[in-house]
DNA sequence: GCGTAGTCGTTGCTCCGACAAGTATTATGG
DNA sequence: CCATAATACTTGTCGGAGCAACGACTACGC
């Protein structure tokens, strides 16, 4: 009758739990897939490579460093200079060394690139708002908004 | 003044609805990168592989056809060819050709996978609870669940 | 029965992304 | 100042996963 015989505390996770965490890892790489794929076969993009041309729109002069980028889109370095290297192969991007730091480079969002984005976010858009938003009450989503944030509180940190 | 000027019936997010998408898919993605990283330092295991011993160990007799540990999975049939070749050689899978379908495979759990399955399970399952059940209220899980089932709902069929 | 169509699992190919090491540059501490 | 540490980006290498193609087998239609 201690601390780890609280019926929720276990090694396992109850059946409530457990529902939850399936239906949400399930339903998750289900849809991640789908909005890859509907990606690749309309506008012959990757997920990552959609997010960085809009962080990249998003940013005043359309220009972010790698890094910022990288922190933006959850993903490491090594990525994003790969990601921007087929996005400038694309033309969509160009890279612009940075004046205050030598090291430092900007990826800079080209014409031909927000002509892209504009081309491809229309059909994006409908995948999300299909699979994911038309699915949800308001109150849903925003309980959505709110289950995301908690965990982004957790794991920013650590 | 007809169907398409609902105000969210645009081709961007409102602002609701982008917070609501940007929350999910950040917070998803550092979920699912730290489970794995949880699960490659601790036990070596990738989530996938993970999944697999688990799918295996609640089939009866510790065994499936490998289609259905794709559908299951949610991974293609090769994927699964794969990661069970790399269970076989690790130990913790054994192939048996199916009886009634000579094209048939069967993978089945064998004890050292059991015992791995064992070893790795309480690692995952904290960090299951630490960064995502425990820091949501009772309310905010089921209301993921029905998330969830809501979005399979849409996906399994089309 | 027999031919055709569909299914099962595997393999070849290719892409994406992580990690670790390397180079160049900037920041820090004495 | 100068040596050391920290940072920014890149590259080498590798592993995982998707798609398409394949051989083997089964199911179906007539």
């Amino acid at each position: 009758m201690h601390e780890n015989d609280a019926p929720d505390r276990g090694a396992w996770l109850n059946e409530t739990e457990q529902s939850a965490w399936r239906a949400y890892l399930d339903s998750t790489r289900m849809l991640f897939a789908a909005l890859d794929r509907q990606l690749a076969a309309e506008s012959d993009l990757t997920l990552t490579d959609y997010d960085i041309l809009v962080r990249l729109d998003e940013a005043p002069g359309g220009r972010l460093r790698m890094r910022e980028l990288a922190d933006l889109t959850l993903s490491t370095r090594s990525g994003v200079t790969r990601a921007v290297t087929r996005a400038e192969q694309a033309g969509w991007v160009r890279r612009v060394e940075c004046e205050e730091d030598r090291r430092g480079m900007n990826a800079e969002l080209t014409e031909a690139g927000r002509v892209k984005l504009a081309a491809s976010a229309p059909g994006h858009v409908r995948a999300v708002r299909e699979m994911l938003i038309d699915q949800l009450t308001p109150e849903q989503l925003s309980q959505l908004t709110e289950i995301g944030r908690r965990m982004q509180g957790k794991l920013d940190i650590g």
